[in-house]
DNA sequence: GAGCAGACTGACTGGTCAGTCAGCCACGAG
DNA sequence: CTCGTGGCTGACTGACCAGTCAGTCTGCTC
């Protein structure tokens, strides 16, 4: 095989093991060389393909964030009601959860949440998702669908701070996991947030989600 | 004046220039000499105090954190609605940052949200007020006030993690804070947990809000 | 088969700090 | 005046670990 382009990507290997490392033992409690040994790989070989610790977080957070940032835009340019929109931002976030609850963990604990540290540093990455949300009521706001005493960022931030409290919630086991839990988060932050949580005169008492 | 009542009470004072120091540089930051020099007190006497750097922290937010859990604990008690019950949860946590938004901040950047540190350390201690917002929620849900398809659970992660959301905000500049905007939160909050986003029929557009 | 590029190795270094400890000092008691 | 107590001091130590670097190995090219 061609010398540049070897079988086996050691860059990614090492960062698929820093994943798994860092959900394990958090980033700041783990040495690299417990990466090292996770990827199996030398020491130095990290620091071949990496300027520093930092940098491997960095790398996993911007890909991932990345992601998330076109699929709300993606999102946004669609011709459906601001509940859908929605809807379908909740379920990117918890589908890449399903998917890959190491690499959402490590994302939300040790950037997200992190403020002083990662969170801080992407702050402005962050903010651009905070954003989109934002742009996205304002407009159902002008649209009427919206009631507008709510402040579009107040709105946003209470939307994500209430997906990513339920991904926390799973991180943490302090709520149950499973595809049906899963599932029936999207629909109850979408609705919780959208509907509110008091009963509404005529509405059904248990909704149609009942099974 | 007596030797075992000294004017100063230097632990306390060494309390109170940790919630400066960790404000300012982040716990992991700061070095204990950074507490000791701001305490004006020598090195040696912060482990006179205190067994060790995290017990200082511990101290700080187990402090606090009880009396939000006793403040909690009044509201449920009280004979009114469950939206005041929450506009009062609300407001206390609100008030607490408006009178000491240091020790908020280092109660939240450095525990509560500090996930992988000391919010797993005190996650039982946090857990108790999820808890009771949640037994608020389970006895308004058969009083028939609130709907019953979203969980007790899952609706009290969604109110704490927007009050937790909103201060994360001011403390990150995300949100334009002062008095105005303090009182304004504690409104926007309920409203939005408990009312909805949605536009409902017959609703004035702007609500009484608007100034 | 010589030379080279670059992937790969892992022992070592330098700096950082939490926590220790030997002892100081102010003051009251005897 | 001496002694004891305990709040108080701060230089020191031991452990830890990110990042370095001198060098090896592999396999391609000429």
């Amino acid at each position: 095989m061609a010398r540049s382009e070897p079988a086996v990507d050691k860059r990614r290997v090492i960062l698929d093991a820093a994943v798994r490392v860092f959900a394990r033992q958090g980033f700041h409690t783990c040495r690299v060389s417990d990466i090292a040994d996770e990827a199996g790989v030398a020491y130095g070989l990290v620091y071949h393909y990496f300027t520093s610790k930092d940098e491997i977080l960095d790398t996993l957070f911007l890909e991932r964030w990345d992601v998330l940032l076109h699929a709300i835009q993606e999102v946004d340019g669609q011709e459906i009601p601001v509940r859908e929109k929605l809807f379908a931002i909740a379920s990117f976030i918890v589908d890449s959860y399903r998917h890959d609850p190491e690499l959402m963990k490590v994302i939300i604990v040790e950037v997200t949440r992190a403020a002083n540290t990662f969170g801080r540093t992407h702050l402005p990455k962050i903010r651009e998702a905070y954003d989109q949300i934002a742009t996205i009521v304002e407009r159902a706001q002008r649209e009427g669908v919206l009631r507008s005493d709510v402040t579009p960022d107040f709105a946003a931030l209470a939307f994500y701070g209430a997906v990513e409290q339920v991904l926390t919630g799973w991180i943490f086991a302090l709520l149950p996991t499973g595809e049906r839990e899963y599932e029936e988060a999207k629909y109850l932050i979408v609705e919780t947030i959208c509907g509110g949580l008091e009963r509404k005169e005529g509405q059904r008492p248990a909704a149609g989600r009942a099974d």
